[in-house]
DNA sequence: GCCAACGTTGGC
DNA sequence: GCCAACGTTGGC
């Protein structure tokens, strides 16, 4: 039997992959994870099948943009092997990868951008949620079943509506 | 194994 | 551009 479809939210800038771009492209590898603990969700716990929340960070105003779905399972993301890459790390060897990637692909853009902002004022709703958290920087999280509908029901809300 | 120095993330 | 928070590195 199929594990039951897990939910994530994964950031990124806008000025570096937008989701957006995403659209254009149809389909794309994540590439460039170089921290460990978002590194074991990608290589262990993303699952195909599974659903993500694109989030636009480091840009006004940070928050989660679409959706976009798992296509391809963990495997050892190749930009760590080209010097050429901006993502290039030496100590990954093809022979034993320390960083994996997985590819989505888009279902839908959010109707509007449901902000950080927002997110935080409903951090009572939303209980543990790793990006609210003080000083996270994790740029793979986990969404519970209940959080992901918290967020999208507050795209449905008028923004003025709280 | 400790911890200071350093680099990065990401909101503001 | 600033800086707090956090992760990584490397000397000891």
């Amino acid at each position: 039997m199929p594990t039951r479809k897990r939910y994530w939210l994964m950031k990124s800038e806008p000025n570096t992959y937008s989701y957006a771009d995403l659209v254009r492209a149809g389909r794309t590898s994540w590439e460039g994870v170089r921290n460990y603990q978002a590194r074991n969700l990608l290589r262990d716990e993303v699952k195909l099948g599974d659903e993500v929340l694109f989030y636009h960070s480091s840009c006004d105003p940070p928050g989660a943009v679409g959706i976009c779905r798992v296509v391809r399972e963990g495997y050892p993301d190749h930009t760590a092997f080209d010097e050429a890459s901006p993502y290039y790390d030496e100590k990954s060897d093809p022979e034993k990868p320390r960083w994996y990637m997985v590819d989505v692909e888009p279902v839908r853009a959010l109707t509007r951008t449901v902000t950080l902002e927002e997110l935080k004022a409903q951090a009572k709703r939303l209980g543990d949620f790793a990006l609210i958290r003080k000083g996270n920087r994790l740029s793979v999280i986990p969404v519970s079943a209940a959080q992901w509908k918290v967020i999208l029901a507050l795209e449905q809300a008028r923004s003025d509506d709280t």
